[in-house]
DNA sequence: GTCTGACAGTTGAGAACGCAAGCACATGGT
DNA sequence: ACCATGTGCTTGCGTTCTCAACTGTCAGAC
């Protein structure tokens, strides 16, 4: 109604709606073409990625958006089909991490084609080389990541 | 495991990480500081902004990560403590608006200053000022937004 | 050693969500 | 006018989520 936009609500905006945008793409595609859901597809994906294809509970849900009682029921899901199981951390016997399975590795496999298509389609169609790097590094920053590659400022 | 990283997948990630991070961080603070759940700041929020303080159903479900079921049952809470009302549209008898109602404004005003704080925190604090713009404008051309570019700096 | 406070993960109870079907209205063809 | 098809929103039902409380473990103080 009246100008209270000001650039940190919009930013926000855009983010949000650029993310619900990209992530229902996912979503959909996932459950047609691989009749995955796609956060089942995030934590195999984030599993295959990390050292030993295995990582904490507590990590896995900071990086997605769920609580580490929604990753617990998500985990079970996923252990129950095979597509993840449960070992426990002997540095710390509270941990416990999930890994991925073979089977799981297959099934994220499949699924990957389906999941870089939509992003080629909403992500890259849609900038320049310019700015997804300058997205991939804003974004980075905000979630505080080690930031892979620091080169540009 | 490790080498699967291209630039596609590496910025969605980054994507979901920053807004997932903000996102749970506007969620604790609304609900400890306004109790007010951040899905139904986001609906407030989005009809203060449209003309005559309405939006069709559908266009809040498009901006929000929601479908019209789900914003169909938010609607309805927000009904029943006030905050919300609904109009029937008359040129398309099959729509429905959500309208703003005063007491939904003067709770929005309330919760609007606890959100801007973690904007700022989050957004503005670690990222400099063409960084947030070139976020901006990314992220609008992502969701397909008109690209307002009359926001006040 | 024992205690205290914090943390990792799980669980029970209830709330919120999505899918698919349903209803009401709209639109275009004949 | 009529019917067929498509759209906007809601509802029934089953699934998935969150919150708070709980268990088991760790780390520091004494």
């Amino acid at each position: 109604m009246q100008g209270c936009h000001d650039v940190r609500v919009i930013s926000w905006r855009a983010l949000t709606r650029a993310h619900t945008l990209v992530w229902k793409a996912l979503e959909r595609a996932l459950e047609d073409h691989a009749d995955l859901p796609l956060l089942s597809y995030e934590v195999l994906a984030h599993l295959s990625e990390a050292e030993g294809e295995r990582m904490r509970m507590q990590d896995v849900a900071a990086a997605l958006p769920l609580t580490r009682s929604g990753l617990t029921r998500l985990v079970d899901r996923l252990e129950r089909v095979g597509l993840v199981r449960r070992e426990s951390c002997d540095v710390d016997r509270r941990g416990t991490y999930a890994v991925l399975t073979p089977t799981g590795r297959v099934v994220l496999e499949r699924a990957q084609a389906v999941h870089v298509r939509v992003l080629e389609e909403h992500l890259v169609a849609r900038l320049s080389g310019d700015e997804l790097a300058v997205l991939r590094a804003a974004c980075s920053r905000i979630a505080g990541l080690p930031e892979a590659s620091r080169a540009r400022t």
